[in-house]
RNA sequence: CGGGACGUGGCGCAGACUGGUAGCGCGCACCCUUGGGGUGGGUGAGGUCGCAGGUUCAAAUCCUGUCGUUCCGACCA
C-alpha cells in the first residue's frame, strides 16, 4: 500500500477523550475513530488489524472443530421471553421496536438464538456433538463505556456455543476451546493468564476467564508466586488457617464511641488493631436478610456471601433496612442481642477464631468490648466470605498468592442445560430418550483484545505491534522522493517486496524525514525500513520497532535480512 | 444510577470571574525555503462559541433548562 493513498488521519495532539494509552494511541494512530460514546468506526489500519485477529480467532476456532455460522443482530423479544432474560438481562440489552409495535432486542449475546437454532436442527445423538461459533458485532449499552475500544457499547465479539450428549462430551469440547483460546492469544502476542472465574448463578464446574495482563484491568486476578494457579478475586478460595488464640475470654464491656462509624476510626479511637474488631454488614439475599460477619482488617466479598446461600440477588441492606431488620443504627450494627430479629448470622473462619473483639452495640454511639464468639454471641454458618490478600496462602499449593489486574478478553463456560431445558432444545439418545443437549458457550472480544494488545505493547512513541496482528509487516520508507536515487530504489524495493509476498507500507509521501519516522513509530510496523542516503550504493537502513536495533543492509541481502529478521518477530 | 469536570474551525486550547466587532498553536490550501527525527517564511480558507429559552441597548461570557463528552463508585467479552 502507497501511503501516499492510504486514509491514515494521524494526530499530533492526543484527544482530550482518551484517558488510556491504547486509546490514545489507536486515536493518533489513524486506527479508530469514536462516533458516540462507546461506539467505534475501524479506519484502514484498523480494520487490518481486526482482520488479523480475527483470521488467527477463525483458524484455531476451525481447527478444534467450531464451524462458522452468521446469527442476525436484531432478535425477536420472544426469544429472550422463553429464556427470561428479558426481564433478567435489565438496561444493558439494547432494546427497539418495529413499524409494527413489536419488540426486537440488538443482540448482546446469541445463546437463544444458537439454541433456537440448535432445537431445529438437531434431534439425535447422532448429529451431536457440534460447535458453532460466529465473529459479529454485538450490543451491550453499558453503564459507563470506557477506555475507548475496550469497554464499549457496540464491539466485535467471537461467539462459540457447543452442543453435547454428555458432560464428559461438555468437558472435552471446553477443554478444546481452552486449548484454542490459549493459543490464539498466544499468537496474538499477548501477555495473558487463564484464571479461574465464578461460574455465577449458572453454575456448572468449570469457568475460565482469559485476562490480559494489565495495570489498566478492571480485574484483579489472585496468583501464586510458586505455582501456576490463577483465579478472579471472587473465586480465589481463602485456606482458613485456624489458630485459635490463646487469651481468655473477658467480660463484656459497653463503650461510648461517639461518632466513631468505621473500622479505621474504631481502630484508631480504642487504640486496637483492626483484626481485633469485627465487621458486620447486613445484606438482602432474595428475600431474606443476612448479617455477615467479617474481621475488620478482612474485605468482604458479596459474590461468595451469594454463592453461600445460593441466592440470586445480593444487595447491601439501605439504612432504612438496617433499622427495620436490626433495630440498630448503620455504623453500629453488631451480632449481639439479635435474639427474636429476622436476620441470619454467618461469619467468615477467621471470626471464629477471635477473643475478646470489638463490636457495634447496635446503638448509636456505642461500641462493645470483649466479644467472643460461641460465649456473647452465635453464629449459623461459617464459610469463606472475605477477599484473598496478596501474602495468603495458595490454595493450590501453599505459597505466596500475589495480585495483578487483567482484562478480560476472553471465557469459556460450560452453561450445561440452563438454555436447552428452558428452550425445549432436545434430541433422542440412543435408547430413544428425550435429553437436553448440554451446552457451553465460549466468548472472546476481538476488539477488546486488539486494544489489549496495544496496551501491552507500546512506548512513548507509539504502538509497537506484534508481528502476528500488525497492519502490514514492513514499513518502506522513502525520505526525500525528490532525491532520484532515492526515489528509484525506493520504488523498485517496494515492487520487490510486494513480489516476495510481503505485506508492505510505503510511504512515498512529499513529506520532510521527521514527519515520516514519527509516523512511522505511531503506527508501529514491526519492521522499518528506510531508503535514504546511501540509496546510490545500494544501502538501506533496516530498524526493529521493538528494540531500536537498526544496521545497514544491501540491497542484494535485503530479502535475506527480512527472512531472518521477521521469523524472530 | 449517584458524584465531579468539560462542550469555542479537523485536533489541542485561551477568551468567561469584570457582557461591547471571536483569538492562539497545530493541521489544511497556495508560493518560496529546507531536505535523515514534526524546517523556516509569506499568503489564505475555515467557527450560527453544543442546543433551547431568559436577562440586557448588547451574551461565547450572566441565569434556567436540555443534549453531548469525560472522570470516580456497583456489571461484562
Amino acid at each position: 500500500m502507497r501511503q501516499s493513498s492510504l486514509f491514515l488521519p494521524t494526530l499530533r495532539e492526543v484527544p482530550s477523550e482518551a484517558e488510556i494509552a491504547s486509546h490514545q494511541l489507536m486515536l493518533r494512530a489513524g486506527f479508530i475513530r469514536q462516533l458516540v460514546s462507546g461506539v467505534y468506526s475501524y479506519l484502514p489500519l484498523g480494520y487490518r488489524v481486526l482482520r488479523k485477529v480475527t483470521q488467527i480467532v477463525r483458524e484455531e476456532m476451525d481447527r478444534s472443530g467450531g464451524q462458522e455460522i452468521s446469527m442476525p443482530a436484531i432478535q425477536p423479544a420472544e426469544l429472550w421471553q422463553e429464556t427470561g432474560r428479558w426481564e433478567a438481562y435489565g438496561p444493558e440489552l439494547m432494546r427497539l421496536k418495529d413499524r409494527h409495535d413489536r419488540s426486537f432486542v440488538l443482540g448482546p449475546t446469541h445463546e437463544e438464538v444458537v439454541t433456537s437454532i440448535a432445537r431445529d436442527g438437531i434431534n439425535s445423538y447422532k448429529k451431536l456433538p457440534v460447535n458453532l461459533y460466529q465473529i459479529q458485532t454485538k450490543y451491550r449499552d453499558e453503564v459507563r463505556p470506557r477506555f475507548g475500544v475496550i469497554r464499549s457499547r457496540e464491539f466485535i465479539m467471537k461467539d462459540a456455543y457447543s452442543f453435547d450428549t454428555t458432560r464428559e462430551g461438555l468437558d472435552r469440547s471446553y477443554q478444546a476451546m481452552y486449548d484454542a483460546y490459549t493459543r490464539i492469544f498466544t499468537r496474538c502476542g499477548m501477555d495473558f493468564r487463564a484464571v479461574d472465574a465464578d461460574a455465577g448463578a449458572i453454575g456448572g464446574k468449570g469457568t475460565h476467564e482469559f485476562m490480559a495482563l494489565s495495570e489498566i484491568g478492571e480485574d484483579t486476578i489472585a496468583y501464586c508466586s510458586s505455582c501456576n494457579y490463577a483465579a478472579n478475586l471472587e473465586k480465589a478460595e481463602v485456606v482458613y488457617q485456624g489458630q485459635p488464640s490463646e487469651e481468655a475470654p473477658a467480660e463484656r464491656e459497653r463503650v461510648h464511641t461517639p461518632g466513631v462509624k468505621t473500622i479505621q476510626q474504631l481502630a484508631d479511637f480504642l487504640a486496637v488493631p483492626a483484626e481485633k474488631t469485627i465487621k458486620s454488614l447486613l445484606f438482602k439475599l432474595d428475600q431474606q436478610y443476612v448479617l455477615a460477619l467479617i474481621r475488620g482488617d478482612h474485605e468482604l466479598n458479596d459474590v461468595k456471601l451469594k454463592n453461600m446461600f445460593d441466592a440470586n440477588v445480593i444487595s447491601m441492606a439501605s439504612e432504612q433496612e438496617v433499622k427495620e431488620v436490626l433495630g440498630s443504627p448503620v455504623g453500629f450494627v453488631g451480632p449481639i442481642g439479635l435474639e427474636g430479629k429476622k436476620v441470619t448470622v454467618v461469619a467468615d473462619p477467621a471470626v471464629k477464631d477471635m477473643v475478646n473483639a470489638v463490636t457495634g452495640a447496635g446503638e448509636v454511639d456505642y461500641h462493645l468490648r470483649n466479644v467472643t464468639p460461641g460465649k456473647d454471641f452465635s453464629v449459623q454458618q461459617y464459610g469463606d466470605l472475605r477477599n484473598i490478600q496478596e501474602g495468603d496462602p495458595c490454595p493450590q499449593c501453599g505459597g505466596e498468592v500475589r495480585f495483578a489486574r487483567g482484562i478480560e478478553v476472553g471465557h469459556v463456560f460450560k452453561l450445561g442445560t440452563r438454555y436447552s431445558e428452558k428452550m425445549k432444545a432436545t434430541f433422542l439418545d440412543e435408547q430413544g430418550k428425550e435429553k437436553p443437549m448440554i451446552m457451553g458457550c465460549y466468548g472472546i472480544g476481538i476488539s477488546r483484545t486488539v486494544a489489549a494488545v496495544v496496551e501491552q505493547n507500546h512506548d512513548e512513541n507509539g504502538i509497537i505491534w506484534p508481528k502476528s496482528i500488525a497492519p502490514f509487516e514492513v514499513h518502506l520508507i522513502a525520505v526525500n522522493v525528490k532525491n532520484e536515487d532515492q526515489l528509484k530504489l525506493a520504488e523498485s524495493l517496494y515492487e520487490t517486496l510486494l513480489a516476495a509476498g510481503y505485506e508492505v507500507l510505503y510511504d512515498d509521501r512529499p513529506e520532510r524525514a521527521g514527519v515520516k519516522f514519527k509516523d512511522a513509530d505511531l503506527v508501529g510496523l514491526p519492521l522499518r525500513i528506510t531508503v535514504g542516503a546511501k540509496a546510490a550504493e545500494g544501502v538501506v537502513e533496516c530498524k526493529v520497532r521493538k528494540t531500536g536495533e537498526s544496521e545497514e543492509i544491501s540491497t542484494d541481502q535485503l530479502l535475506d535480512y527480512l527472512k531472518a529478521t521477521l521469523s524472530k518477530l
